[in-house]
DNA sequence: TTGTACTGTAATCATATCAGTTACAGTTGA
DNA sequence: TCAACTGTAACTGATATGATTACAGTACAA
């Protein structure tokens, strides 16, 4: 799994957590335990995605622009890091003789796209909320 | 994913398509479209599981040892690929004073687990002999 | 018993990907 | 007009990936 999906997660979560629903990316970057540089990355996608606005300026930084209890992962995560479960790498070859090394790629291609569904579906039962709703139940442990 | 999980399958898939159920790791190799090392790395992995014999010397090679109707594609990715979902990058840091930051890693962890169990039980429901089924589907088309 | 055909495994190399860092142009609000 | 931001690209080092080569060990067949 990409960890720019984990890092838009984080970010969102932080975001729902600040009573502004505001920051720069210097402030995200300490959050998450990375620099600011790759928080603006990320941050520039989800801004394409409407998820965040940005104010540029003195007092600017990302602002969250949804409702964090209809924001799901599955969101993030096709924002994101879609088609992490397939390998980038094919076995077999569609030119070959041989019936299966001509139609693993095939084969195996489905077999992974199903896969990728079945993660989506289990993710996008995860809201922003559901993911803050968590962490603030560690704080009581 | 990792494609070692890919060239377990199509291995095994190939065996089982093989009337004698056995080759050697040059002939798996060619039908995989790789070298006869990496194949020999992966069946190692497939024999420690139980999944397939060796035979040395002349005439010898890999041979499928049980129904292919029994081994799920779960088997094989436990074995090969086990926590491809969960990404190697973890966002915060436990030390930290936020509430967020200290406690991401864990929360994220938990999400990905679960993500992986039903990874796991997705592919449960495949077997060796449901891929080589499909391909020969294909072979109609 | 000897040679051949295999496995098992490690070493090496080239390439790709990943994450961190620096830099700087562009923008906006005080 | 200046300071604080974003947006983006270039560069670096680390790590992962897959191909290739090599060679010791093993078993079967002649």
């Amino acid at each position: 799994m990409n960890s720019e999906f984990t890092i838009a997660v984080h970010s969102l979560v932080y975001l729902a957590y600040l009573p502004e629903r505001m920051a720069p990316s210097e402030a995200i970057a300490e959050n998450v335990s990375t620099n600011p540089a790759r928080i603006r990355k990320v941050m520039s996608c989800l801004k394409r995605g409407g998820y965040v606005d940005t104010r540029e300026g003195a007092g600017g930084g990302y602002r969250l622009t949804l409702d964090p209890a209809i924001v799901n992962l599955a969101d993030i995560y096709r924002l994101m890091a879609q088609g992490s479960v397939i390998p980038s790498w094919c076995s077999g070859n569609p030119d070959m003789d041989c019936v299966v090394g001509s139609n693993m790629q095939e084969v195996m291609d489905g077999i992974f796209c199903k896969a990728e569904k079945q993660l989506e579906a289990y993710f996008s039962g995860i809201t922003i909320s559901d993911v803050l709703g968590q962490i603030k139940e560690c704080k009581e442990c």
